[in-house]
DNA sequence: ACTTAAGCGAGACGGTACGTCTGGTCTTAAG
DNA sequence: CTTAAGACCAGACGTACCGTCTCGCTTAAGT
């Protein structure tokens, strides 16, 4: 989201909103986090570099923004198998996040987050936390109804996306949805309850 | 590796080579990838520029030599228990990476592989294969003596490594080694053999 | 004359331009055509290197400016004794070229300018043309007035600035005005003719 | 002349020190004193740096080495006529220096020396003092015979050389002997006493 | 309808880092 | 001790971006 502008004189033409942001989408799918040069987000974008300091006062910002306009939100079906619906979840978060080539956008982002407070807080706040709410409520669904053994809500989430993560990072592009169903549903076999359907 | 030295003229000083890729490493766990400038590498090596060029063409080589020498090897121990074994590999080898500082400098090379080729060369010749060896080693004993149901040894592999490495990834510094031991076990229940010890 | 600026965006600061020369002067004139380093004169001006880059391409075009901006215009008094006018010129000429520090820039320029064609055009085209105006014209006046005998107006100029020159080149600082005076005249004796004042 | 060689071990190669100088000469012709790289000197030579400063300690020693090697001598011909040698012995000089593609050299050398002593040093020592002998002999002789009014004879040193420096220096190349010694004969004539020869 | 505050593209500005080149010094192996 | 080769530190080169700052112009909202 860009800073908020003024009520007083010409308002900001959301057209350009947009062209920033999707321009620096392209440029991040295209250059990496580390050669992002908001030069190049201008000039693809059709716009004076200033304009975008407008909106956001810094690549971190721009950053920020991309990340939470277009990772996709978590979309969780609620049917009678709670168990599935999480994998569903996930397999489908992990599926898009790698073909809208943000995976590595947002894996840069938490690596940069390590030396870089202000990108720590742009992923705790903008990222992991309005997603986490539906992880976290699924995850104390499917305890609840007993499905999984006694385990930390957290260690369910690990489980869950570690290895649908890992294996996109570390293989590359070429990984098919059934492919990451399978995984994750072996991942969190491990934990469930002998009974559970 | 630095790029080899002609036979002739003055050798290069081994020191050097050492005080530059230590001084290398100081600075990405600082800065991170992003913000790691030869220049800073260089004055904290008590070196010229120039000197790093000679070595290493660019900062893609560079990072390939930190990676290189300074990432753990993988450490396998063998006893009679062949998960054991695994788990403890893979709990070793995550929480010294962590450690040292090195997690978020191997994740931001595997973001930065996505878009250049280079540094996906550098990940695929110079960290995963050397690696790749004793993994594969451990995980193929660990089938073939029927401790695991049948399942593709990369699956193995990344329910071991992803669960570690995200939650390390995801939460910050602060996990014990005893958590990341359960982290790791709890993810390969899941596909051990009943009857296995 | 820096490159000319693009009509759109911010105009270039006319202060700029003239701190850049000025500084680029003193630089010159302490540390020689040879040792000028565009860091020094950037510093000197308080400006940041791409800002001079922006107005001269190269550390020629600047020496150039130099030349052009600040080596003393020809200045004729027109009295009726034509030749004393025209001494009276060179003298004033070679004066203020030596005790502004420009007359070995002048000359280092000059050497240059047989290796590189660049420097020779900036010679030719900003230092000798503009200047050569008013010797040419005072000399035909001479010439036309019969104070002088027959010889080639190039021979004038030779005689009346070569030995000026010289000596202040070969000699160093302390030349008095009047020694110069002197000096030419005794120079332009020979071509006088004798009943001419 | 470099330094000498100290008596023990192995002697130098004399040939080595000819193939420094005369490849320094070409250099200086081809680039002027400011683009003189010691580099390009070494692979023009065939020969390694450090071979060069042991010789000649920077490259002011070396451009030392090449005024005093490579520029011509001034050969005085003693004939009847006392102002004719002096003139003779002018044009000649200029005219080799000219065609030997060291007088920008030479004059880029006396520019150099306003902003630095060593140059002016090396000047003084090895390019002026050792010519001037010839040079004073010849006027003094010439003002002893009366061939000229009474002037300085640092008069009749920059009639005869200023006028022929600088028309070589301003306009070029293609300047004919013949047309020298008639710019000599002129810049002279206007203190020659009326009876002499 | 007219003022006014801000948006906008372009590009200047002081900086910082890049990757390269040279200067003068030093170190090696071979002679 | 000399030689060719080349490493070493230092520092300048010309370029690319950064984040900020004007400029001339356009566009709504509020008088």
């Amino acid at each position: 989201m860009p800073a908020k502008a003024p009520a007083q004189g010409r308002p900001r033409l959301a057209e350009v909103d947009t062209r920033i942001v999707d321009a620096a989408l392209i440029e991040m799918k295209d250059k990496g986090l580390t050669n992002l040069t908001l030069e190049a987000v201008a000039a693809r974008a059709g716009v004076g570099r200033p304009t975008i300091y407008r909106r956001y006062s810094n690549k971190e910002e721009l950053i920020r923004a991309v990340l939470t306009d277009k990772v996709p939100k978590l979309s969780l079906t609620e049917t009678s198998d709670v168990v599935d619906d999480l994998v569903s979840m996930a397999v489908t978060f992990a599926d898009q996040l790698n073909k809208s080539g943000l995976l590595s956008v947002a894996i840069a982002a938490h690596a940069e987050a390590r030396h870089n407070p202000v990108m720590a807080d742009v992923l705790k706040t903008d990222y992991l936390l309005p997603r986490s709410q539906s992880v976290v409520g699924a995850i104390e669904r499917a305890l609840a109804s007993k499905q999984f053994v006694q385990v930390e809500p957290a260690t369910v989430r690990d489980l869950l996306f570690g290895p649908l993560i890992y294996r996109l990072l570390v293989v590359g592009e070429e990984v098919s949805p059934f492919g990451l169903r399978t995984l994750a549903e072996t991942a969190l076999s491990g934990i469930r309850t002998p009974g559970g359907k």
